[in-house]
DNA sequence: GCGTGGCTACCCCCTAAGAGGTAGCCAGAT
DNA sequence: ATCTGGCTACCTCTTAGGGGGTAGCCACGC
């Protein structure tokens, strides 16, 4: 498949290159074209070839929100996501109710919202992490993490994730429990997904939090 | 029971003769083999029939600490005492935490060494009287490093401490704090060693338990 | 002036960690 | 009888982590 083309829109344009940069790391994604205001975005979306859009809330000659309006009026269904500062409830509701496909905070980790840039264009519903207890009250398919995450767990990968939160290795955990190494790399690796974290710190931080011990 | 069968350890071949002579004065011991550093210890501790190592922190090729560590990964969990001149509080804490029977200093008398090493043998946990003071403050601390560990710490380290603990990667830390991922694992590498720790993971847990948010 | 500690940055080297995948075995459920 | 979930074990591949070292810059204290 060909690759994706993105428009940028932001009235900063150190920003919009810092994006760009980003962007293109990937060699999937493009930076199909920028627009500094909302009456820009309007007239890129409807005049160039695009598979998603970046959208600023914040910006002079028309904000992102009415751009986002004018634009789907339009008849154009391009993806977009709102890419903003702005972590107010009344923004992330209205801009998911005006069509955006997306909602992510600025201040996000440069990877991670490579991430889920790539996850917007493949036709995911993106959020950022920060927002997603609004979120869960307002869309149905919200991800947020399970409150009892922890029942989810197996026994085996209980004894994983308390041996894990005393700062072992896989290899001592493996020891302790007389199982390999590899083995212990399985459950860690599923009890992560249960969990929904990133790796085995956040998960030792989250059993002393949680009193797993 | 037949003898005791000891390992020494030390760079310096007078000082293990001495200790050599000293320990086969008692009928009950005897020095089944010698290394003259880390490596040559861990060999010797998972080929030679042993009741006792005698280690020396400070070594050339691998320092005592690190063989003890590859010792008791290795699954062997022959007795082993710390023999040094070191009476540091982060040797004493680490070389404990590290699974350490004991710690000596060299200093010692020798007749009241050869008790302590009969103690040793025996099973007990020996400790130099001038530690004494700082083992209490671990017994009764519970586990963890010196009471004084997080005011050792320069802020840059607790900078990268607190950030540690929400579970970021090193290079997550760095794009943070501004700086590139080689310097934080400088200021991790330090503070490890500091808090007497031997993984981000240790680190991550010691600040959630310490408050360190 | 000089040394020291703190922060930064880089080097090399090796191991640990995590994401994929396949697969065998077993117990309990259907 | 078949299926499912849980536990085990192995594979490959890539990145992250951590130990060792050197070094420049700066601020502080002597």
């Amino acid at each position: 498949m060909s690759e994706t083309r993105i428009l940028i829109v932001d009235d900063h344009p150190l920003f919009r290159r810092g994006v760009r940069q980003l962007v293109e790391m990937d060699p999937d994604m493009t930076i199909a074209g920028e627009a500094s205001n909302g009456a820009e975005a309007v007239e890129a979306a409807g005049t160039l070839e695009l598979d998603l859009i970046l959208m600023d809330l914040n910006m002079a000659r028309m904000d992102g929100l009415e751009a986002l309006r004018q634009i789907r009026s339009n008849g154009v269904d391009t993806r977009l996501v709102m890419l903003t500062v702005s972590d107010a409830d009344d923004d992330v509701v209205a801009a998911l109710r005006a069509g955006a496909d997306g909602y992510l905070l600025k201040d996000m980790e440069p990877e991670d919202l490579l991430a889920r840039i790539k996850e917007a264009a493949e036709g995911k519903l993106v959020i950022s992490p920060q927002l997603a207890a609004i979120l869960a009250g307002i869309v149905s398919g919200g991800r947020a993490a399970p409150a009892d995450a922890l029942s989810s767990l197996t026994s085996r990968e209980l004894d994983i994730l308390r041996t894990l939160a005393r700062g072992m290795s896989n290899k001592m955990i493996a020891r302790r429990l007389d199982i390999t190494e590899g083995t212990v790399k399985v459950h860690v690796k599923n009890l992560l997904k249960k969990l929904g974290l990133r790796s085995r710190v956040e998960a030792a931080v989250w059993a002393v939090n949680h009193g797993v011990s």
